[in-house]
DNA sequence: GTTAATTTCGAAAACGTTTTCGATGTAAAA
DNA sequence: TTTTACATCGAAAACGTTTTCGAAATTAAC
């Protein structure tokens, strides 16, 4: 009934627990002929060691957590899948924790993971989030840290990313050289980096070529969602006649806007194009196509862990590691929303 | 540097451990001076218990292994959200796997959460699955098992499910009292009892309502994606030109469906009524709106960690539990795609 | 004043593993 | 023979907590 133990194998062979142990791990100290003894009784009697005490003995469980803003998302469900599969292929598992953007509910959460001890920790932090003591704590208290994508630039660890600035601005370019003359941006909130940094690269390439910054062509999506794509292309088409071009902060936002064109009789792309972000696998999907950019989450999840198990492994050796940022590259796919 | 311990905040008192421990859990045989004193210091000292000792001790780690098909997914996310807030709401972590509907992947999953000892699992079986051995391993290593949407009927344990025949009959219903004469049926694939259910519903409704079941209106759907309802609706126009309505086994199928019949200027609900099922987000959002089964994901679960927490809270005071099976209400959304 | 009841504490075992270090015994080298 | 080397084992400590049970100290009862 109950689990085996070394102590049971140990007195059922007439040897220690130590011997026993040893066989099981191929110390070179056990003669052969014991270690098969031992390995095949641990075998027939389905010997499995308790986890709980080698956590406790070796100070780790080969677990990671994971913190990100929202699980029923298409991009950091891809993420996930990523981590998953990567930390999977370590021997580690993951323990998922949703922070809903909210600060407080991230700051509880990573008290909740290092309270149970795991041996790093994974996070996209929330928008909400501008206090940063919660993930200092979390180094300090010697448990290796990386943030993907939604990073704060002021903590010290490691990052990956992709340049968003510089996504945004080959985004915009493609509306330029494809013969825009007045483009739009629907842009994300104003606090997370992310849709700042997406936000200054629609700016800097619409000044790089001798365009003018219009603020009012700027639309700030709060839950960048295919109902605010729809009302803000409504509104676009309403007070600004002479847009021909879009660049929006979202696939799903864009796919609304296009919805919305497409009520209204505007002809994508002749009329205006539309340049989305994030390649959801939908875009493909609709009438028409959706020009985007493609952020790449599954890779981004594996890279993720990939570097998470590096500082783990330095850890181990007690080895001082230095921070790292990795930036992934990102593509523009060209569909038939766009010239 | 090194974490507190029992140990530390006894020598600095100059009382035992064990006094130490019972004063931070409030046991009676300890006086309110001692106690006062005891979290005092170990608030200062920022004590916090650790967690391996504990689970090493108590034999449990109030963390559950959670087993879905696929992370990326409109349903199974909802499901995995549910699942995550009620445990957290109870004190448990959740651990994620994906099993990519393989057989042998769940099954090495399954051995690797009881080797990590979880507490608990939950699963919903992959479509190769057709051998439960591995779950009654678990079951007889007395790891309470909760299964929920994806189910096997011959395991003795709690499950939580929609009646699938019932919504599906209700779906064709619904087509059939809104005027429908031919109804097709994009089925899912052969093995899993949940598309098997849904087609036997759609061929109860038709049966029942004096129409003649045709099994050359039956499309197998294999991957259940867009494409497929793309594919599927085109073949179905070109064969069968007097249909004049279809039930959808998934939203996703449902609304490549639609994607097809407009490009082919087949109008929607007029020539060929739709009813998808699951209710997509975007179902709502695009034209004409998907009218279909509400699946309740996040619901759903709730409610499996919630049966699972049952049957931890029972074997913890080592009484026996009957397994149950609760089935969750499905209800008809109707939008624009049917009359 | 003794006995009984009550309050307060701590020694020690237990959970199951890992690892250090010393103790054997045997074979090879001198 | 003695010395050296090597192969094989096990005792014991350690990881940090929880809990049982008995002992001591205090108070109440008589």
């Amino acid at each position: 009934m109950k689990p085996v133990t070394l102590k049971q194998i140990a007195e059922t062979l007439g040897i220690s627990i130590t011997t026993v142990s040893k066989a099981l791990k191929d110390y070179p100290d056990v003669s052969k002929k014991t270690k098969r003894l031992v390995k095949d009784l641990a075998e027939t009697l389905n010997y499995k060691p308790n986890a709980f005490a080698v956590n406790l003995r070796t100070r780790e469980s080969k677990t990671i957590g994971l913190i990100i803003p929202e699980v029923v998302h298409h991009f950091f469900s891809n993420v996930v899948k990523g981590i998953i599969a990567q930390a999977e292929k370590k021997g580690y598992l993951v323990i998922i924790l949703q922070s809903n953007e909210s600060y407080e509910l991230e700051k509880k959460q990573i008290n909740l993971l290092l309270s149970k001890q795991v041996d790093g920790i994974l996070i996209s932090i929330a928008n909400g989030t501008a206090d940063f003591s919660h993930l200092q704590t979390a180094m300090e208290n010697d448990v290796p840290l990386v943030m993907f994508d939604k990073i704060a630039k002021i903590v010290n660890c490691s990052k990956i990313i992709i340049d968003d600035r510089k996504a945004a601005y080959t985004a915009t370019k493609h509306l330029i050289d494809s013969g825009c003359k007045k483009i739009a941006h629907f842009r994300g909130p104003l606090m997370p980096q992310n849709s700042i940094d997406r936000f200054l690269g629609y700016k800097k390439a619409i000044e790089d070529h001798g365009m003018l910054y219009d603020s009012s062509l700027v639309y700030i999506c709060e839950k960048v969602n295919f109902d605010e794509g729809k009302l803000f292309a409504q509104r676009l088409v309403k007070n600004h006649k002479d847009v021909d071009g879009i660049f929006i902060n979202g696939d799903l936002v864009a796919v609304g806007a296009i919805s919305a064109l497409n009520e209204l009789g505007v002809s994508i792309p002749d009329q205006i194009s539309i340049v989305g972000f994030s390649n959801w696998f939908m875009s493909s999907a609709i009438t028409p196509s959706l020009t985007t950019i493609d952020q790449p989450g599954y890779k981004m999840g594996k890279k993720a862990f990939k570097l998470l198990y590096k500082e783990l492994k330095a850890k181990k050796r007690k080895q001082e590691i230095l921070p790292q940022t990795v930036e992934l590259e990102t593509t523009l796919i060209k569909r038939n929303s766009t010239k």
